[in-house]
DNA sequence: GACCTTCTCACCTACGTGTTAAGC
DNA sequence: TCGCTTAACACGTAGGTGAGAAGG
């Protein structure tokens, strides 16, 4: 955690770093309904897309900036008559792998300067070439971002886990209302959106 | 240049960067034709791409990788009767721009691990928003490559130019021998590749 | 007219979507 | 059968080509 260490003169600018995630409306209108996201053998992109502001950072100092997915309970889920329920015993799970923002290491003023986006992320349910996170199908996660200090000894700075953001691996959608939600504002779902709005052109909500 | 300080222990692993451009028989086909290269208000990419071997870096350390495109010559060019010739005055030479390879700043072992590629510097004519380059058309130009140690004390540890990538910015290709060329080889420009081979299979060389 | 630049276009590369049917 | 996973598919986003007509 933070500040664990004595602080020299480098380091005390860094007490109060902040990270607040974006679109949180939008993440919000999908852990009401119980977010799902799709992993495949290949890697599926997270939808809606993980982004956060950093602020308190030192900038003039080098850090990376890291995903991963801890196993948000130990239960594997079922859907069933349009609920979510938990099952059985979980298989074990699996340490999730770590996913670097791919403009890491880089200093503290590049992370400041706008959102940080980690829309390449990929998620799978196998475990193949580098980049992608293998997910365990039917289980739920708890996405969190870290801080790491690097270009120097390495310290973790912080670490923050955005209960919004929770979901439930799937190899295909169980709620079709996640489904809509996913097809209303993915731009790259748009094929769907125009098919369903010639047939539908009023529905909203 | 390499090694102008007394060097202390972290530096001494320096003394031998070497860089070695890539696909160099390619460039050269273009090279021997004299190439060219466009540039549009938004900006071009180059073909072929820029694409260095890096050696002899600090793996721990770290680097930005620069691109620049010095004059070549004094001279504005224009192509007469199948001939690049040296014309009048040159227009007075603005300073080029530097290109930072997007993954600067980065390790030492991140820049040795596998060729660097400039595939997304693009060539402008015109000053606009960052990430572009302007250049004059119908000027030559040489690209350089620069390595810069940064995380501490900025210090340039080596430059290079590789003399088979000088070309003439253009707005409008010149000779066709390089249209040919540069369709024959970059998979973007394959729609006319096709057209081409469906009248003329068998040509070569 | 000659020369150079700009814009629109068809046609690609590359890849992110949910759908659907097939596989297990 | 049922539940879950896979692969092919049509249809988008996003953007890199030179051609060719138009502009200056």
């Amino acid at each position: 955690r933070e500040s664990s260490e004595p602080s020299d003169k480098s380091e005390t600018s860094e007490r109060d770093v902040r990270v607040v995630l974006e679109e949180r409306v939008l993440w919000e209108q999908f852990h009401a309904l119980t977010n799902e996201m799709i992993v495949t053998k290949t890697g599926r992109r997270m939808f809606p897309v993980i982004k956060v502001s950093v602020s308190g950072l030192d900038p003039h100092a080098m850090y990376s900036l890291l995903l991963d997915f801890s196993a948000a309970d130990a239960h594997r889920w079922k859907y069933v008559n349009g609920e979510w329920v938990a099952g059985g015993k979980p298989e074990p799970q699996p340490p999730s792998c770590v996913y670097i923002h791919p403009d890491s290491p880089n200093f503290g003023a590049h992370w400041m300067r706008a959102p940080v986006s980690f829309c390449k992320v990929k998620l799978s349910n196998k475990m193949n070439g580098s980049g992608q996170i293998m997910l365990n199908s039917l289980h739920k996660y708890q996405p969190r971002m870290h801080i790491v200090r690097v270009g120097g000894p390495q310290r973790l700075l912080s670490s923050h886990a955005f209960p919004e953001t929770r979901f439930i691996a799937v190899t295909a959608y169980q709620n079709e209302e996640i489904t809509t939600l996913k097809i209303r504002h993915n731009p790259f779902a748009k094929a769907f959106l125009d098919a369903k709005e010639r047939s539908d052109p009023h529905k909203d909500g």
